[in-house]
DNA sequence: AGTCATGTTGACGA
DNA sequence: CTCGTCAACATGAC
């Protein structure tokens, strides 16, 4: 459920519920959930990949962490961990991570970091990066403060289209490629979106899961990278290692 | 059937 | 105090 285009995903089919009122809420989440009661839900935005709710004095964040799930008008027999129920339809989450955020949202977030955000700045991305010479572009990309939204996946195709080898080190490699590299965080993102939304995800990865790199032919390398040690798929001919 | 995976947090110890 | 490591959470696809 993760990366940032699938929290966009979600708030769209959230959407129709805004300026409607909860009249009941259920769920086993230990937070106080049942504050949300006759609350009207006065918009929904999205942060990376947190779902936020936003109610007139609270916000409910909403994370998916790996297993999480949700569904509009629908149910499933997994433990309801949040149900929103309203007059006219309800949005259930299953094993997600609710918190509560108090006072106005925005004093939470800082938007700019959201690679989908209409208000991503591309120039503190590359600000942040330059503070970090030393780590791996793999860490730094999966980094949420500084790209906010990006998640493993992302992370392979990015590195894979922009032929970087997932454990150059951020500051060793050429300034026009980071660049790139920034740009395609954000332009992959919607990419991601629109794939999803089409239901032909998948079949557009060119290195995620795959087994063969398609420029070279020859086997990808899989293995966890980086101090995140999350799983990474590279081709060590096309993918230069910066170092 | 067992493994792996779109993720983050908090506890603990060095 | 900061760093690294690890468990915990919990589900579905292959």
């Amino acid at each position: 459920m993760p990366e940032g285009p699938s929290i966009l995903i979600a708030k769209e089919e959230m959407a129709p519920f805004i300026g409607k009122k909860v009249v009941a809420v259920e769920g086993n989440s230990k937070t106080e959930i049942h504050r949300i009661e006759n609350r009207v839900l006065i918009d929904i935005k999205s942060w990376g990949k947190h779902l936020l709710l936003c109610f007139d004095d609270f916000t409910v964040r909403i994370h998916f962490l790996l297993f999480g799930s949700y569904l509009v008008n629908d149910h499933k027999t997994n433990p309801l961990r949040l149900s929103l129920i309203f007059a006219d339809g309800t949005i259930n989450f299953y094993s997600a991570s609710i918190k509560f955020l108090e006072g106005d949202v925005n004093t939470h977030y800082d938007w700019s970091v959201d690679v989908m955000n209409d208000d991503w700045d591309e120039e503190k991305a590359l600000m942040k990066l330059s503070k970090i010479p030393n780590q791996l572009i793999c860490d730094a990309l999966l980094e949420q403060d500084i790209f906010a939204g990006v998640g493993n996946i992302i992370k392979n195709e990015v590195l894979y289209i922009e032929r970087v080898h997932p454990e150059s080190l951020v500051g060793k490699i050429p300034e026009k490629q980071w660049k790139n590299i920034v740009k395609k965080a954000r332009s992959y993102s919607f990419d991601f979106l629109k794939w999803k939304k089409e239901f032909t995800l998948r079949q557009h990865w060119l290195a995620h899961r795959k087994n063969v790199c398609q420029r070279c032919n020859i086997p990808f390398h899989k293995m966890k990278t980086g101090k995140k040690n999350r799983r990474s798929y590279f081709c060590t001919s096309c993918q230069t290692l910066y170092v």
